[in-house]
DNA sequence: CAATTAACTTGACACCGTGTCAATTGACAG
DNA sequence: CTGTCAATTGACACGGTGTCAAGTTAATTG
């Protein structure tokens, strides 16, 4: 295995785990040990902690096959299904995903490299829910309340990583209830009440 | 005035100017600076920077009247009513304290302390939304598609610091639009239609 | 008036984590 | 044998927090 290989494999296993117990700030030391290299050959490899950081959330989504994973949202025939599914896809892929994203998530309040990376996910992300939703604009399902864009807004916001945190963390709810729950709130908000 | 509470004004000052602008980190020889004393003085009257940080909290509460602004919430009549006020006199002061909170909430990352200051806040605002939540359920206006608790939940995460932050940052709304938005949503989701 | 005390100042320093640099080692390839 | 690549070691600068000791200043009090 490649040493380049190594070190990322070795953050994304630091931060999965300091996720769950300490939390506290994984450092390029700690990298460098369990990758068994000395800290300063890291730096052969990655210019600083952000990009360190940034290729690790690349590394991830090529393990994870992301791309692979909103296909199905992308291939649902009505718009109410693809809205499901898109729930269903992101809101499982959240947890997967979560150390490493709250690693970036911090990194980009003082990292302009970050928040740039942290961005153009979350803008990313941002398209589903906009497909999402214009799919239901083109089925004339979507509520009469909302303008696309307004929905768009909102769901983003709905299904952000905070909302998540928030949900799971901070009152608790295990992650079958949050696809569940979401997936419901975002039938009651955005579909046009037959 | 007394030298602490130029500190306490100097962190505020501080926090508030760096939110909008560069958004990078307040340092404590900012605030001794900013105060018109050493930065070792800083420490006379603060065991540290999150005790500082925690203590500013407090002297936000005492300058901005929170108890009274959640008064009126308290006093309304119905219980979408009171959903309302809470809705209006939370959203309106997330601005106000905005600066101060976010430097807490980097801060309980790290610190236990910060921690502990942070979810007490949010605990008691918690409380706010119960209240509004019971209050429509005595009404018997509570949807039928929520028990209080999870009502109360997801009223907890709607108006997190989180949420406003990311309406207000990433989808650029304006104050105005947050509130009135905000309310629109909560009547749809919680109140049962008649 | 002299002594004390509290608040503050200055300068120095330890600790941590990031990032850099120079010199060295070991392995492998032509 | 020589060059090169990847990594190692040790040292160091920087920025930010927090601590410590010694000195100043002004008000308080016997």
């Amino acid at each position: 295995m490649k040493t380049r290989t190594r070190i990322l494999q070795a953050t994304l296993n630091l931060l999965e785990a300091s996720q769950g117990v300490g939390g506290k700030g994984v450092r390029m030391s700690d990298i460098a040990t369990q990758a068994g290299i000395s800290r300063q050959a890291v730096y052969l490899h990655f210019a600083n902690r952000a990009e360190l950081l940034i290729e690790t959330t690349y590394y991830l989504d090529r393990l994870k096959d992301t791309e692979a994973r909103l296909a199905a949202s992308r291939s649902a025939e009505t718009g109410v299904k693809r809205l499901n599914a898109f729930i269903e896809a992101w809101g499982s892929y959240i947890p997967e995903i979560y150390g490493t994203l709250k690693a970036l998530m911090a990194m980009k309040d003082t990292d302009p490299e970050a928040a740039e990376a942290w961005n153009k996910r979350m803008q990313d992300m941002r398209e589903g829910c906009e497909a999402a939703i214009k799919a239901l604009h083109r089925d004339k399902t979507l509520s009469p309340d909302y303008k696309p864009d307004l929905a768009t807004d909102i769901l983003w916001t709905m299904l952000s990583v905070r909302t998540w945190e928030h949900l799971t963390t901070e009152c608790g709810w295990p992650q079958t209830a949050y696809i569940k729950h979401m997936k419901a709130l975002a039938q009651k908000v955005f579909v046009a009440s037959a």
